[in-house]
DNA sequence: CCTGTTCTGTATCGAACGCTACAGATATGG
DNA sequence: CCATATCTGTAGCGTTCGATACAGAACAGG
């Protein structure tokens, strides 16, 4: 065996005659459009232009494939994330994730298919694993925002009453939700409206967010 | 031919040996926690103590058994739809709207599955078909809520610059995304908390919500 | 009791599922 | 040119899928 200058094994054999990132493109819109379970090995085969064999070799196993696929789809994502965190206040941070999101989970086309592939993909399924992972992958977004909001905070750019959890959470909700109004067909218009009655609720210095425990004491007096 | 005192046939043959009701209740359950594609008949016919041949005799079909779950869902769900719609003002509408979905979507301890069997037991599928039936049972919330709006703007009880298909949107959206949220484990709390985070969106008379048109303008200001 | 009708349980059906055995093809190392 | 290693295409594995054929059971009407 013998190493090139990376340290890793120098592959001898037949090459691969595909290329890897091609071919979970290819999947990712099956996966997307049909779902976990209802994209069959012949349809992500024939979308991927490969057979059978190769795709086990790559990726071992259908579930194997998926998790292949949600990678490289967040791994796409994570450029919005970063601009998104790199916003000069929370506020401006929520709304451009949120326009973010409205972009491109709105119908673009052809290009990709509507919604978000972390939300439609397997929210229940018969194999439990996948929803977990689908989950994971979207708390890991949430709580990217969450730690953004806390260091708001602590410098003093968020109102004290302000809970960065549930700001987080808020926000998780609402573009999740609007992946949901996505697939059924909603326009990037529709989603942009939605975005900027979602952002009347952003807490401001002059304005606070009710906390949840002054809002039911007010629902007990009525 | 024989009718009942209510022009119906009256039936012959051997009786059914099952509730109609009861077993719709016991398939709604499998399809809510596996989704359309990951119920299979076998553990249909396990969950509902019956074969496969009665399922078929009155059901027609497993879509067919998916379609009259999902009216029985609906129907169930009509009963906090018409006490929200009672409310007296948008406000309190918009308040036990999402307070009801927190309610019910939140793990409640194995009465019923997390989530919203409307968005999480087929959002994509292999049979677009199914998709298509969800999104227009939701679609019918949406409208319910839209024309209660409607009728708030036209009393004057709500902004004049407010939209009543854009505030339904809205509360559609956030109701869906806390749904995804409870699928994944999201506590009644949590819930309830961005839902005072969404309320706090709520158009008033002494703080209109900004128009879409007018945010936009303010962005490009920036 | 007999006929007609409808439902039930057993025992499958053909098709599609996810997956793989195997032989041939194509690379590297010597 | 040969040995070794990896990948590819064909062809088909065993299983499970949604859906049924069929015979017998349980009712109503006469």
């Amino acid at each position: 065996m013998r190493y090139n200058n990376q340290g890793s094994a120098v592959k001898t054999g037949r090459p691969r005659s595909f290329c890897t990132d091609t071919v979970l493109d290819r999947a990712m819109t099956v996966f997307w459009r049909k779902g976990y379970e209802g994209a069959s090995l012949s349809e992500l085969t024939g979308a991927m232009g490969i057979n059978p064999p190769s795709l086990y070799a790559a990726f071992g196993s259908k579930e194997g494939l998926f998790r292949a696929v949600i990678e490289r789809y967040d791994a796409r994502r994570q450029a919005l994330m970063d601009r998104v965190l790199a916003a000069p206040d929370s506020r401006a941070v929520a709304r451009q994730f949120l326009e973010g999101v409205a972009d491109f989970s709105a119908d673009t086309e052809g290009r990709s298919p509507p919604g978000c592939l972390l939300v439609q993909s397997g929210l229940s399924c018969s194999d439990a694993d996948i929803p977990q992972v689908l989950a994971e992958h979207r708390a890991e977004k949430e709580r990217a925002l969450r730690e953004r909001f806390e260091r708001d905070k602590k410098a003093g750019r968020l109102p004290k009453n302000a809970n960065p959890a549930t700001l987080a959470s808020y926000l998780t909700t609402v573009a999740n939700g609007m992946c949901v109004q996505a697939s059924a067909g909603a326009t990037a218009k529709q989603l942009h409206d939605i975005v900027e009655v979602a952002l009347a609720a952003w807490p401001t210095s002059t304005r606070p967010v009710r906390s949840a425990a002054r809002a039911a004491s007010i629902r007990r007096r009525a």
